[in-house]
RNA sequence: GCGCCCGUAGCUCAGUUGGAUAGAGCGCCGGCCUCCGGAGCCGGGUGCCAGGGGUUCGAAUCCUCUCGGGCGCGCCA
């Protein structure tokens, strides 16, 4: 639609010998619709190139441009020199067949042309059940991943675990502790490990000959047949919360196997020998990271030999990159915005293009409670749980309130209000809005009105009403592309509320299953057209759109 | 001290990658069900868009400085 206009607007400018390139004609929607549903600001933008007074330039391009009227049935100047497009009344009318004709497919795009890109996300630690932080990643992560699908792209999902390390280790530590304590040894938790009621419970689960076992070895293997058991348990326990969540990973990549001889760690390191960008100082090897606009130069090796986390990162990422992503995006918290541009910088040695790597981060949640903040820890070492969330309020008002807010932005999440099913709730008004039009539809069957199978009758749809709701299903497809190009999926909430609200508004000043049967057809057309794009939006945020609540 | 993020209505936040008269929800007040779902609709707003400067036809949006809040700044992860 928007290439139409472009291409004659261009065509225009043709014919009056002014050469400006297509990029710089944008099109944008007006506020107030009396400004029409298109905008053009080219004759703005472009009059001191050409040296003419705005209005006057604007008025030339509008003579010499060329529509059928089936399109667009008004062109003129407005303002300080603006060309708005009405789109005509068949074209819009005609959009709600072609939404009932294409289904889920609509608002489909191919701008992602079948390339492949990963979105990582969540990749919290395996030390404990997730947390809000982590609830809103994969929140964000999930619809991005929706979202890129919807665009074309060929998506992949994927959490990375950290199960190397040193806090696998304390928690290896954590639970061995846990075990003395269990068969009635005295054993006191060291600092730094991992005080949470989860281990206590897991410390029941070991096999009590088993766990005795283990304990009799030397205390290296001690500690790594607890790691072992407490990691297997902790990662069940965290795809047990997304699964909860109803949030899938394509893949769960161990850091592990980064490290294994002649892995990406080592591959890593020769690549960033033999492009001369680190060096050697007080016995430990250096990444000149500098050198690519980070604050400081991060350490690879340690003086004991041993790689940082950084170069393991650093090497999961070579691993990304040799699996042929055209873009690759990773979630991050608000604690680790401090390492996007040394990863940025390592991704451009091994030969990563400028915006190959594209790092989101989430800020942190804060729970608000009867407008005061709820404690965030509930004892030593125990946070408020995606799990304690979810159950709280659900599923669905979590990810529609995560969604709400740009990913970047603080957030307060107001408990009360999400945990309320009525009307004051932001999510039940638009599952209501879908639940009511799939209600209305059944009753139009019963009555006798189904869909037709000619949708001429479309054109009977004429109401203010009625065309405020077609022209807001009509920008569908370019609110995805918004969407993708900015990686804001919040936008998909404010847009399902606003295609609610018209709806609502349509429904109180029209009938649709009335004695016009003609008439009837196409409210009911109008309505499933609605109830597709409802749908369809809140598949991509992740959440149910019944029809029945 | 340095870096990143944030600052828009009483509160929580949108604001279409610089456009025309800055919007929504909550809260508060008043209306609307013999009729397809009242979890709905209609009406009620004096916002120095944190503040100063700049860029241009045009700024909540871009640049710069100041103020306020969050988070980072380890041979931890």
């Amino acid at each position: 639609m928007q290439d139409r206009v472009i291409r004659a607007i261009a065509e225009a400018l043709d014919k009056l010998g002014v050469d400006v390139d297509r990029e710089d004609i944008q099109l944008e929607r007006p506020n107030d619709p009396a400004n029409g549903d298109l905008s053009c600001n080219i004759a703005l933008a472009a009059a001191g190139m050409v040296k003419r007074n705005p209005r006057d330039f604007a008025a030339d391009i509008v003579s010499n441009i060329e529509f059928s009227a089936d399109f667009i049935d008004r062109v003129e100047v407005a303002g300080p020199g603006f060309i708005n497009f009405a789109l005509s009344h068949s074209y819009l009318t005609g959009q709600v067949a072609r939404i009932n004709r294409e289904k889920t497919e609509y608002g489909n795009l191919d701008i992602g042309k079948g390339r492949k890109i990963l979105v990582e996300f969540v990749s919290a630690n395996p030390t404990g059940p997730l947390v809000l932080v982590s609830a809103r990643a994969a929140t964000v992560g999930g619809a991005l991943v929706n979202l890129y699908r919807k665009a074309g792209f060929e998506v992949e999902s994927e959490y990375y675990l950290n199960d190397a390390g040193s806090q696998i280790e304390k928690l290896g530590i954590s639970l061995m502790t846990r075990f003395r304590q269990r068969i009635g040894e005295e054993a006191e938790l060291p600092p730094d490990c991992y005080p949470g009621d989860y281990l206590v419970e897991l410390a029941e689960e070991i096999p009590a000959g088993e766990g005795k076992s283990w304990l009799e070895l030397d205390e290296q293997d001690a500690r790594a047949r607890f790691s072992e058991f407490a990691l297997d348990r902790v990662v069940r326990m965290i795809r047990e919360d997304l699964d909860y969540f109803d949030i899938h990973f394509d893949h769960y990549f161990a850091e592990s196997q980064l490290h294994r001889p002649g892995g990406e760690v080592e591959e890593a390191l020769e690549i960033m020998k033999s492009s001369d960008v680190v060096y050697e100082e007080d016995g430990a090897l250096w990444f000149r990271s500098t050198r690519f606009g980070d604050e400081k130069d991060r350490v690879l090796l340690r003086s004991d030999g041993s790689p940082t986390y950084f170069l393991a990162d650093a090497a999961y990422h070579l691993n990304k990159f040799r699996r042929g992503y055209h873009r690759v995006i990773d979630i991050f918290g608000p604690d680790h915005h401090g390492h996007i541009r040394r990863l940025e910088a390592a991704s451009s040695v091994f030969g990563a293009e400028q915006g190959w790597l594209q790092v989101l981060t989430v800020q942190w949640v804060r729970l608000i409670e009867d407008g005061r903040q709820v404690s965030m820890s509930k004892r030593e070492g125990e946070f408020i749980t995606l799990r304690d969330l979810v159950s709280d309020v659900g599923r669905d008002a979590a990810k529609f309130f995560f969604l709400m807010r740009k990913n970047q932005a603080h957030m307060d999440f107001n408990l009360s209000l999400a945990r309320k099913q009525s009307d004051e709730n932001p999510v039940y008004y638009v599952q209501y809005a879908h639940a009511r039009i799939s209600s209305i539809i059944s009753f139009a069957g019963s009555e006798g009105v189904d869909f037709p199978s000619d949708t001429e009758c479309v054109s009977m749809l004429r109401e203010p009403e009625e065309m405020e709701l077609i022209r807001k299903l009509v920008i569908f497809p370019q609110l995805i592309e918004g969407a993708v190009h900015n990686n804001d999926v919040n936008r998909l909430t404010t847009y399902a509320q606003d295609i609610a609200a018209s709806f609502h508004h349509f429904y109180h000043v029209c009938r649709v299953v009335s004695s016009d049967r003609e008439l009837s057809a196409a409210r009911l057309l109008l309505s499933e057209a609605t109830r597709l794009v409802l749908a369809e939006s809140l598949r991509l945020i992740g959440v149910d759109a019944p029809e029945r609540m």
